[in-house]
DNA sequence: CGCCTTTGACCTGCGC
DNA sequence: GCGCAGGTCAAAGGCG
């Protein structure tokens, strides 16, 4: 009984050692999630401040060129071809009279009232139009729109605070159905930590309109990734996290890859245990 | 009971 | 002025 006893000390030591450990493993990917998410956050800023110049210049310009700021684009839904703000005449329309700021990207902005719009890709099987993005949404219409006789467009309010201007259309691409386009228009006027949009199912992913190819990001720490990283010595922290700033550095460059990062850092941090939300 | 979805009716702006 | 199309309203019903 004694050596029993002995035993099944020794196994709640090691079991103590073991969950030691993977408190570490959690830490470090937690510590390196917030690191992403700052640098999200600041380059998020920068480029807020960057579209606010385009969208001041896009202004005094229409003024010297007005069929600039009043051309629509139809370049929504990934395969170039495809039409889901389908306006006859872009000049006269009220609805959607948008502005391309990057021809590689799938953001859009109405000129008048900020619109983004993303692209969220699901299981072709699923025939439904919730997009998780982090916010609670109330349902308030439904329309078959001409564009897209296939696929209905759903109209949604953000439920999370009553005065919440926020309003997000969401309808079926008409060439991949399993692409859903969700067009957001307003701000929240309220606190959510997931801003860009965090996919809790859904993978959100930005396509660029000459390939179709999505590009899915995959940022998941695991804890074997972590487990292979205890094999170097801790004393080379600071190497690694030069390495991560590199890394963050390159990632940051690239405007197409921040907006899709970022969405993928939401979804990251939402899928963590609760302890380890910030 | 409260919240959400559904769905037909209604409203509004635009083109002809 | 009329018709069309997108957007919104609101009653009814479902669900946890």
């Amino acid at each position: 009984m004694e050596y029993s006893d002995h035993s099944s000390s020794k196994d709640k030591g090691s079991k103590l050692d073991h969950q030691a450990a993977d408190l570490q493993c959690v830490r470090k990917e937690n510590q390196a999630l917030r690191f992403l998410l700052e640098a999200m956050s600041s380059k998020y800023s920068r480029l807020e401040a960057h579209l606010q110049l385009i969208q001041l210049q896009l202004r005094q310009s229409t003024h010297d060129h007005p069929q600039i700021i009043s051309s629509t684009t139809t370049t929504t839904t990934g395969s170039g071809s495809s039409s889901y703000h389908h306006d006859k005449d872009p000049t006269s329309n009220k609805r959607a009279r948008t502005t391309t700021i990057d021809h590689h990207h799938q953001y859009q902005f109405l000129e008048a009232n900020k619109t983004s719009q993303f692209l969220v890709r699901t299981d072709s099987k699923d025939n439904s139009l919730i997009v998780k993005d982090g916010y609670q949404w109330r349902k308030y219409g439904q329309k078959v729109t001409k564009d897209n006789p296939s696929s209905p467009r759903a109209y949604y309010r953000c439920s999370m605070a009553p005065t919440c201007p926020v309003k997000k259309k969401v309808q079926r691409c008409m060439h991949d159905k399993s692409v859903l386009v969700a067009t957001y228009e307003g701000h929240h006027n309220h606190d959510n930590s997931l801003v860009f949009g965090s996919a809790a199912n859904n993978d959100i992913t930005t396509m660029r309109r000459s390939t179709m190819e999505p590009i899915t990001l995959d940022l998941t720490l695991s804890a074997s990734n972590a487990s292979q990283e205890e094999s170097t010595p801790s004393a080379s922290s600071c190497e690694n996290n030069e390495k991560l700033q590199e890394y963050v550095a390159s990632f940051t460059k690239d405007p197409n890859f921040t907006l899709a990062l970022a969405a993928a850092v939401a979804r990251s941090i939402k899928s963590a245990p609760p302890a380890l939300n910030p």
